[in-house]
Parts: C-alpha cells; structure tokens; sequence
DNA sequence: AAAAGGATACTTGTATACTACCATGTCTCT
DNA sequence: AGAGACATGGTAGTATACAAGTATCCTTTT
C-alpha cells in the first residue's frame, strides 16, 4: 500500500493513533475501497504489535469504513449508497433543528467566529484547496452545533456519519463544487447573523440536500468506490 | 460482582457475546455506578483470555458506560445528567421526524402489528413486569423507525444514547410511572392508526419530554448512580 | 507519633505464541 | 482432460507472557 505512517508517540495509547491515521487515509481516498489490509502488514508498517493495530481495526469496522472476515481478511468497505442516505437523514434532521437553536442564541461574538471561518474558506477556495476546504467545512458545522449548545451531536455525526463523509470529500474534488459550497455556507452564515430562523433552516436544509445530490455525481465520478450491486464477490488475493 | 454469566458459545464471536452481557448488566442495573471492572477478574468468571474481554470493554469505553483509568482500573461510569440531556436532544429530533414519517407511510397491516405490541405491554403492566416491559417499550419504537423506513436510525440510538436508557430503565421501577408511559403508548398508535400526523408527533415529543422529566425524580431516587459534583475521586479498592 | 520512603501487589498496555479456519494451487486418480 | 483430494500459506480469534505505571500499606526515620 505504500503509504507514509505517522510516528506513533509511544508515551500515548497506540491503537488510538492508528485508528485515526487509517481512517484519514480511509477518508481521504488514501485507501482506496477494496484495499487490503493484514493485522501482521500494519503491525510491520507502523512498526508495533498486532494488539493495538487489532484494536483500530475493529473500530473502523464499527464505523462501517471496513469490512473483517474472519479467518479470510479485512477490506477498506465499499460505500452503500443506502448508509449514505441514512446519514443524510440523521445528518439534515439533526442539523437543521440545531441551526435553529444557533440562530436564537447567537452572539455577535460567535458571528465574528463564524465569519472568520468564512473568510479562510474563501482564500482556500481561491488556493484551490478542496483538503483544507474540507477541514474546514466540519469546523463550520462544528461551530454552528456549540453556539446551539449541544456540542455532542456534530462529534456523534463525525463518528457516525463516516460513509457521508467520504462522499463529501470526493464531491470537493470539483472545483465548481467547492465554489458552490462556499456559497451556500455565506448564505447560512448571514441568515445566522441576521437572526433569521426561517432563512437559516432553509439555506442549511438546501445545503444539505445539495451534499445529497452530489451523491450521484460523485458515484458516477468514482464508481471504483462504490458498492456495485452485481459484483462478483472481490478477490482477496 | 458474583453474577452469573450466560455461557460462551466458542463457534461465535467471543467478545461481542461478552460486551453485550456486561451491557445489559449496566443498563439493568446489575452492575453498578462505581462497579470495579478488572480484565483478568473478568477473564476468570467468563472462563476465557483477556484479548475479548478486553474488546468488551473498550467498546463499553466507547459507549461511555466504562471509566478506563490506565494502569489504574476500570469502573461502570456514573449516568452524566448532561450526557442524557445530549441524548434526549438527539432522540426527540431525530424520533418526532420520524413518527412523522411513519405516520404518512403506515399500512393497515403496521397497525396491526402495533397493536399487538401494545396489547403484550398491557399485560406487563398489569403483570408488573418494568424488565419485559423496557424490552418492548424498545420494540415499539424499533418498530416505529422500520414503518418509517429508517430502520438504522433505532440502532443508532440504542448504541450512542446508552446513558438515557440507564435512565429509562431505572425509571420503569415506579410502577405507577409505568402505567403512565403504557397510556404514552396508547396514545401514540392511536394517533399512527387514525393518520393524524399532527396528533402522532405531538404526542411522541410529550412522551419523550416526559421521559426526560423522569431524570430529576431518578436522579433524586437513585442518587448512587449518578455522578455527583463535588464527589472526591472513588477509590478502586 | 508523624512523616517520608520504598516494597508490593495490582492495574492496563503491548508483544508474541498458538489455534482454527479458509482460499488457493497442485497433484493424483478417473 | 477434468474433477476431486490434499498440501500449503495466510487470516483473524484467542491465549499468554512481559512491561510500565499507580495506589496501598508497611517499614523506617526523624
């Protein structure tokens, strides 16, 4: 796979460490859909026993972004089109009743926040950056949860929601995208700012079902990613 | 802890067999707040190594029903009245979005089926029987999210918001609060089965809220195993 | 008597050995 | 030539050994 690790800080728990490392690169495309992955390889790559690459397995399992077969092998798990809709759902459902809750509570020192991020998204647009663009897309929604006041719900949709977020790093890709996107989060932003419920509801649901439309885009765009329904069961050789 | 553990089938997972015991024993009760968890202690009353036990746990860790203390112990964690008011947010939402949902697609054969769960918690009212009736309570709003086709919504739940079930379940002890859930109940079908969309969401979201009301008469019964603020630090021996 | 210090027994984290099982390729028999 | 038995290498699941850290208690010292 050929893949550059990050250094594990050895005064830290491992397994977590690798954890979030293989699901970056799970994430990202890094790891493509269908590569395989040994406990006995990893443990060799990041130079540490099977225990804790064992521990970091099972939660990317949990997580849906791989498949374990016992005794057989494990593989970066194809994206279901059917998981990505349910994290849609779960995603604009709670979403659009938090940026409600923001928008009444909203600060003008959380507006300053929120337009500040608006701000480096713009200059990453315009550098062109879809990776940090996409850092800081979560930072943005993850703002909107904490001024709502349930900071937990954006790290429950983070870990739940892996398979959307897989699509939506892929639909950033296209640079008209990106644009587009941006878009949308000054629209939401400034409803926020102008106290407008019903806009801001509206904008976030609109730009939610825009990241859902990008689905079918981005299947056809990647369809190597994609969980084909009549394919032949991959080999793991 | 002496509890009896239901025997390991060796040609299945052992881990998952043994997280989802120590799980029903937290949630039930039979473990408790402050309840000292040790892997090799553990790995003696199941019979079987450390490696799944420790897997349990780590997945117990996840669902914050474990405090892990390295190279210090582990300990069934106190119920967080903030983390199940985090989760009552996530239920309410996600739960009166979709009882809306269920209600527009119901089929007769559905309300059939509700019915029928409604009669079998009758009789464990009058039976008073909190245990069987926690477990339908669960089928009911399983059953909800499949009319409503959004089956993995229900697992999302039951996974990520185990603290409010602790709460659940503790609450059911008051039989008479039982009888007023069961009316709950009622309600709800009724609504589902006469198509009245208004009727059912409100009706779910002041069950919901009511068991949320449950928290503060729990945590006044119960007082050991909630967290307290001031508590000094428990000692593991 | 009180406080400082260290031995001890416990904990979880990590490493490694062993087992049961599966896929694959080869070799033999029909 | 084709089909089936079988050896082989690889996998995850499990068991156990080792390491590093911490709380406790007892000893020693002041």
């Amino acid at each position: 796979m050929s893949l550059t690790p990050h250094p594990i800080d050895r005064r830290q728990n491992a397994a977590q460490q690798i954890h979030r490392q293989l699901r970056d690169w799970i994430i990202t495309g890094q790891l493509k859909t269908g590569a395989i992955l040994s406990e006995p390889r990893l443990a060799d790559l990041f130079g540490i026993s099977r225990t804790p690459i064992r521990e970091a397995m099972k939660k990317l399992e949990e997580e849906s972004l791989l498949d374990i077969f016992p005794q057989v092998g494990s593989m970066v798990a194809p994206i279901e089109i059917d998981i990505v809709r349910d994290s849609q759902f779960i995603r604009e459902t709670l979403e659009v009743r938090t940026i409600e809750l923001a928008t009444e509570n909203v600060t003008s020192s959380n507006i300053a926040t929120l337009r500040g991020i608006i701000e480096r998204q713009r200059v990453l647009v315009e550098a062109k950056d879809p990776h940090g663009f996409f850092v800081a897309d979560d930072e943005l929604h993850d703002t909107f949860m904490r001024i709502a006041g349930r900071p937990s719900v954006w790290s429950l949709l983070t870990t739940t929601n892996a398979h959307l977020n897989r699509v939506r790093y892929l639909s950033l890709e296209d640079l008209s995208w990106l644009r587009m996107v941006f878009e949308e989060h000054c629209d939401i932003v400034e409803a926020v700012a102008a106290h407008d419920v019903d806009r801001a509801t509206h904008s976030m649901r609109d730009h939610l079902r825009s990241v859902l439309a990008a689905v079918e885009r981005v299947a056809i765009a990647y369809p190597e990613y994609f969980k084909q329904e009549n394919e032949t069961a991959k080999s793991l050789s």
